[in-house]
DNA sequence: TTAGAATCGTTTCACTTGCAACGAATAGCC
DNA sequence: GGCTATTCGTTGCAAGTGAAACGATTCTAA
């Protein structure tokens, strides 16, 4: 019977999800303690950074997190005086989130150990075998993209 | 300022979470719903399933969930007759787990869609390819055992 | 205009998680 | 042998998470 030969440690979205784990706690130890900030406020603090005046769902697509989550991140971050609040003028439903300087600057003290967290996993690698890891990355993001519809 | 450069969607971390998350919430369709487990229930019947008797300990590094996730899901387990305890002769701190016949019957009927699940992913990749994912795969994991010591 | 539908962000609530504390059992050491 | 340290699995508890409900606002269409 096929399905005795089900070996959990091949199988891939358990290594994806054993891998990713492991990352994100190693990357955490960036943001995390020093900072104080989670994982959400993190990747919305990131998102902000670029300056530009954004909603919640904006950022929601672009964080992939839920509603409740960003809302949360958002409201402690304000809270720690990293990003601003105000409602949208032409539309009072929307909120237009900035980040402040001291978020910025917060964000540039975290960014540049983010990055050289990353370029210490990827030191292992080629040059040629970091296009290949984008590449099946993006692949497999494709495929379950054409497979659930792009959510 | 290298850190203006810094994007989330490029940011290895950040994808691998991504991927991981979406490709986990796949899978649970297969075992979720239609059989009522958890995440850490199917990981654990899986592992069970080679019909070796167990303790909690070896089974929690064989699956990555921690002390109480496994702890947990061998009492719902236990509970819906899939697997069964009982306390190690030679050592009475640990347990002996098993699984049922029960069990081996219900990981029968879902090992085959989780890895038809997987093939519908790979079905993307060529044989090469696959190999590229493994291989790179493998090796990340490796970078972070290096970083990390071997958790 | 003005009702009804849709969208936005927040909040509620039930559930899950993971750390730490715990009792039970064994191992190590004097 | 007896005392301490260690290991095992469970449980308590505080924090995090996500689905659904909610009020507020805007859009749609008559």
């Amino acid at each position: 019977m096929a399905s005795n030969d089900f070996n959990l440690s091949d199988f891939l979205p358990y290594r994806l999800s054993v891998l990713a784990a492991r990352m994100s706690k190693e990357l955490s130890k960036v943001y995390g303690e020093p900072y104080g900030l989670s994982t959400p406020e993190w990747r919305v603090l990131t998102h902000v950074a670029h300056r530009e005046k954004m909603s919640v769902r904006e950022i929601r697509v672009s964080v992939s997190l839920d509603k409740p989550s960003v809302s949360r991140a958002v409201a402690k971050l304000e809270k720690a005086g990293l990003l601003a609040k105000s409602t949208c003028a032409r539309d009072h439903r929307l909120l237009e989130i900035e980040v402040t300087e001291k978020g910025l600057e917060v964000f540039h003290r975290i960014a540049p150990e983010a990055l050289a967290f990353e370029e210490a996993v990827l030191n292992a690698f080629s040059a040629q075998e970091r296009e290949q890891l984008d590449a099946l990355l993006t692949r497999l993001q494709d495929v379950l993209d054409a497979q659930t519809g792009t959510g």
